[in-house]
DNA sequence: TTGTGTTTTATTGCCTCC
DNA sequence: GGAGGCAATAAAACACAA
């Protein structure tokens, strides 16, 4: 944009004088425009003007420079410009005023940029380009911290997450046991039914390896980028979707705190419906284990009839307690 | 002293706003 | 269409280890 390519000496106005209103009142920050005067910014590597037609650089336009009339003799003063002029940092005392200053404000109106660039003795331009360049490293930092929030968040979340992974595992090593021992315990009975009974237990735990597969999938995909698609294609990916067993919200509730208003229904068994029926009744295989809408409260608001999780819970039922699958 | 990485100053091109 | 902001980048200045 060739109207603003004004480089130092340009446009941007005359910076040859010194301010009397911008030195900054160190106890009082805010009257930063409004203390005594001073040319103590205005040391040797100040930046000079060339507004002033005296000091014309035939670099103007390209390079500035930072010298101070007692730097160099008169002689030296054209072959000082004889060669194309360097970059100089600013001051000490001169960033310090500038970063004040953007304390107060990292908007830079033009008025300003023009008090700031006499009291600093250096072109309007750049003083803007300093509040522009320090607003982009304002802009990094800024995202550096906002990158390390999100990390301790996301740390902390797995953390929480891999606990409940661990008690979740806890939980069905003791189911398992507690099956095992029901079934030693059911042996006693006749033969066929326990035959049927293992043939359900070994479908049973298929399909929970099966949903513990898939919540887990869907757990740590939730973790990862929390995206509602993940649930649904994960959902889909774990469970056949034509399948009855499963309910939107059964699969909803992965990532809800606390919806455990719904049960899950096992794994499509070798045995049949009427089979499973009889078992259920003989083998303390209760309507929980239909994975089913109940009528019990949740959870969180557990009642003497409703289940944990969801589920009626008896005592003497290692089963009670499956509903923590998820 | 020199090579290398980092920081700072400044430019360029594009975009938005008025 | 000009002014100003921002991202990307160049280049000088600086820091520092070998």
């Amino acid at each position: 944009m060739a109207g603003r390519r004004c480089f130092y000496g340009g446009s941007d106005g005359a910076a040859n004088t010194t301010s009397s209103s911008l030195l900054f009142n160190s106890q009082r920050p805010e009257s930063f425009f409004l203390s005594a005067p001073s040319n103590s910014l205005l040391g040797s590597n100040s930046m000079v003007s060339f507004q002033d037609g005296k000091r014309k650089s035939p670099y103007d336009g390209f390079f500035m420079r930072s010298y101070d009339e007692d730097e160099i003799g008169d002689e030296e003063y054209d072959e000082y410009f004889q060669q194309p002029e360097k970059k100089r940092r600013l001051k000490a005392d001169q960033i310090q005023f500038l970063e004040k200053s953007f304390e107060i404000d990292n908007k830079l109106e033009p008025e300003r940029k023009v008090q700031l660039a006499k009291e600093l003795g250096l072109q309007p331009r750049q003083v803007a380009i300093w509040f522009q360049n320090r607003r982009a490293r304002w802009k990094t930092k800024s995202l550096e911290k906002d990158y390390d929030v999100l990390q301790n968040s996301y740390n902390s979340l797995k953390a929480n997450y891999d606990n409940l992974l661990a008690e979740k595992e806890k939980l069905k090593a003791e189911v398992l046991d507690l099956t095992d021992k029901l079934l030693l315990k059911e042996d006693k009975g006749s033969k066929t039914v326990v035959s049927d009974k293992q043939k359900v237990s070994a479908a049973f735990q298929q399909e929970r390896v099966s949903n513990d597969v898939s919540a887990g999938e869907v757990l740590s995909n939730s973790v990862m980028d929390c995206k509602q698609e993940d649930h649904n294609s994960m959902r889909s990916d774990a469970v056949d979707s034509d399948s009855p067993r499963y309910s939107d919200e059964v699969y909803s509730s992965f990532m809800e705190p606390v919806d455990c208003s719904y049960v899950m229904e096992p794994a499509q068994s070798d045995i049949s419906q009427d089979e499973e029926d009889n078992l259920r009744s003989n083998l303390f295989l209760p309507s929980y284990y239909v994975f089913s809408k109940t009528e019990a409260g949740s959870c969180s608001d557990p009642s003497p009839n409703s289940s944990y999780f969801g589920f009626p819970v008896e005592e003497d039922h290692a089963f009670g307690f499956w509903g923590t699958e998820l």
